[in-house]
DNA sequence: GTGGTCTAGACCACG
DNA sequence: GTGGTCTAGACCACT
């Protein structure tokens, strides 16, 4: 569970925390089943409050990529389940649908959020 | 936007204070771009600390019913944009899956499942 | 939340406590809703060890007289909805009722809950 | 971060500002990602008043030299992304592309990224 | 004076 | 010693 934050990013610390973590599950440096260390531990390693953590830890749960049990600990999500990626995907649509209703209120139209969303994703290819 | 918590109650505060927000919005005591209280002046109003508030925002804001803007205030969002419930259903997938997931993981069967959940909303009725 | 034992009687010290709370419950001397003391506090008060107390808590619990909420304490159960009682709540269950609990006051229908159930278990086969 | 200005100069104070940030940032002598002091302190010890730092600091962005995180502070941009800068970022776009990169951080891929909005919007008509 | 982030603690139920 | 919840207070960018 290797983990190196940065106090000078513009990302929040416990955005950090969250992308590191999701891509180790994603690319299976974390297995499924596996024992994530205490938050208190890991905010300790990190020199930082427990509260960035338990953040990150709760976008991670909310996702699907963890589940916490009190009193026993955090554990790795079973990813043999497929549809823990329909998870994923719903939380993304959640989160689409959010933006495109922020700009429709805003009067964006529907050709310019196509348009934002088009260059944006060819940019990054 | 009336509000009162219970210390005794056995949920959490923050859930009290989500739930009695979001029931607001969904029977249109609360309108649509209608300017929230501070998170500050309502946690000065509760007498309680900012924390609960906050976190009761986060999951208004995740579900798609209020959105805030740092800096100018938070807002009731556009319900007349009608995919705004496919946000709450998408929010609603996912904690299903989340917990179905949990429950395969645990060796649950489907069947049980479905009992389960059967169980309860007949209950509920 | 008066209590008083024994340690001569010819009960178990925690069957003592148990009766003592169940009672204080049906009489409603001790309302739904109230919070109980902390099992350490009471063991203390008591100058007994943790072991009984929480040995009389769980049997209080189990038969649906009081609920307990992870992080905030112990709570007088409201006794209409002590038939749920006779569910047994293993982790799995309770993660279902909590899901679903989640949709319903997030307005989502009944209806909606079991689609995305039967989608999601028939995707699996 | 050295800086120096001159109330007698012919240039605007801001510009003064602006230019020294700007040539450290080109030099390498203020690295990308480094934290810049927040504003009203760069405006204490220069004793100025906080506008004309506001002002530089708001051409740097305008000019992708620096990036701006709410309640984090100031930060050097990573030059290499700073073809960014002319896009125009409304709240709107700023809305979009936070979500898009909330989806793909979450794994999401960018075809199902487009479904979603193209659902979305058709849905919408 | 708004929301966003973080610190440094605390007490609780549970294992 | 685990996660869950909360307090009291701080500093930041932005309006």
């Amino acid at each position: 569970m290797d983990l190196v934050i940065s106090q000078r990013s513009d990302k929040p610390i416990y955005t950090q925390i969250y992308e590191q973590i999701a891509r180790q599950i994603m690319t299976g440096k974390l297995a499924a089943g596996e024992k994530l260390l205490p938050i208190r531990t890991v905010a300790l390693n990190l020199r930082i409050s427990v509260i960035p953590v338990k953040q990150a830890w709760e976008q991670l749960e909310r996702e699907g990529f963890i589940s916490t049990a009190a009193g026993r600990g955090t554990f790795v999500s079973n990813l043999e389940h497929k549809e823990l990626s329909d998870i994923r995907v719903s939380s993304a649509e959640s989160a689409m649908l959010n933006a495109i209703n922020d700009c429709l209120s805003m009067g964006v139209s529907k050709d310019e959020i196509l348009s934002i969303v088009n260059k944006h994703l060819s940019n990054e290819k």
